[in-house]
DNA sequence: AAGTAAAGCAACCGCCTACTT
DNA sequence: CAAGTAGGCGGTTGCTTTACT
């Protein structure tokens, strides 16, 4: 566990007047916080603090109890299905980690605001746009998130896509929508929804194989798109964000977008 | 091998809301 | 109703690890 390791390499800093500690925890108080809470229960975060045996405030405990201790936190890496959930959730909601956490059984809200964090927004520095600008969501909307989709069936042939995965993919998160998207949709299939008219998530993938212009609004090419890249490889978002797709995507963004 | 930059991530901070007194 | 408190959330920081030169 990288986190114990880390946590016990750092110094501890403390304060003096209140003797709060702050900085990484240690595996005695990981191991006191997690026996108290497993004789006491969760909740009450102040006492646990107190009664623990812990010089930490309540908020650390909660939320070292949240993000690392608590049993059913799934750690690695975030997967295909988990991205794809994660972009069509953001496009919802927006910066509410927390709703976007409830989703991801065992995610927590730390973990996917880092991988936005260190993940996309990265990606949206390559294409020289922000993350929040229409364009960069336009690119994740009609290519990375097809695309994801199209990885998730292909790799469903080797191992089951979760059954109740559906994903809704919007022409543009106005407010009005995100009152309207309180809570996703639970359906069998995949609704790909575009500016004109609405596809399956089958559709999608039949579309990208078979070379047919899915996003006709934004001129784009998929068949033109994907020729001589790897899709196949297991991380999207890399092979997505190749240096000939970046290039591809500036140029689309700049000759097709600016003027929708 | 050493130095530097970038990436990844745990933890803190400050604000907000709900609840209690 | 107002004040105080606890819990929750999103933003940010800073340390460690990894990749690169």
């Amino acid at each position: 566990m990288r986190g114990i390791i880390f946590a016990s390499n750092r110094s501890v800093e403390e304060d003096d007047h209140m003797g709060v500690r702050k900085g990484p925890w240690t595996e005695e108080e990981d191991s006191k916080l997690a026996n108290y809470i497993a004789t006491h229960g969760e909740g009450h975060w102040n006492s646990v603090a107190r009664f623990a045996g812990l010089r930490r405030t309540g908020k650390s405990c909660r939320l070292r109890w949240l993000n690392y201790l608590r049993p059913d936190v799934r750690r690695g890496n975030i997967t295909l299905q988990e991205q794809l959930l994660i972009l069509d959730l953001h496009s919802q909601w927006g910066n509410r980690w927390s709703k976007i956490a409830q989703h991801l059984p065992g995610r927590t809200d730390n973990e996917i605001k880092n991988y936005w964090r260190t993940r996309v927004i990265k990606q949206a520095k390559q294409l020289k746009c922000d993350v929040k600008s229409k364009q960069f969501r336009d690119a994740m909307r009609y290519v990375w998130m097809p695309r994801l989709l199209e990885q998730i069936q292909a790799s469903s042939q080797y191992q089951p896509v979760q059954p109740n995965l559906c994903i809704s993919i919007t022409a543009s998160a106005t407010q009005q929508d995100m009152c309207q998207s309180e809570v996703p949709s639970i359906e069998s299939s995949c609704d790909i929804q575009v500016p004109s008219s609405s596809y399956t998530g089958s559709q999608v993938l039949n579309s990208a194989e078979n070379g047919s212009d899915l996003f006709p609004q934004l001129g784009w090419d998929v068949q033109g798109f994907e020729q001589g890249n790897d899709f196949g490889a297991v991380d999207s978002l890399e092979s997505f964000l190749n240096e000939e797709n970046i290039l591809f995507l500036q140029q689309q963004l700049c000759d097709d977008l600016s003027c929708v």
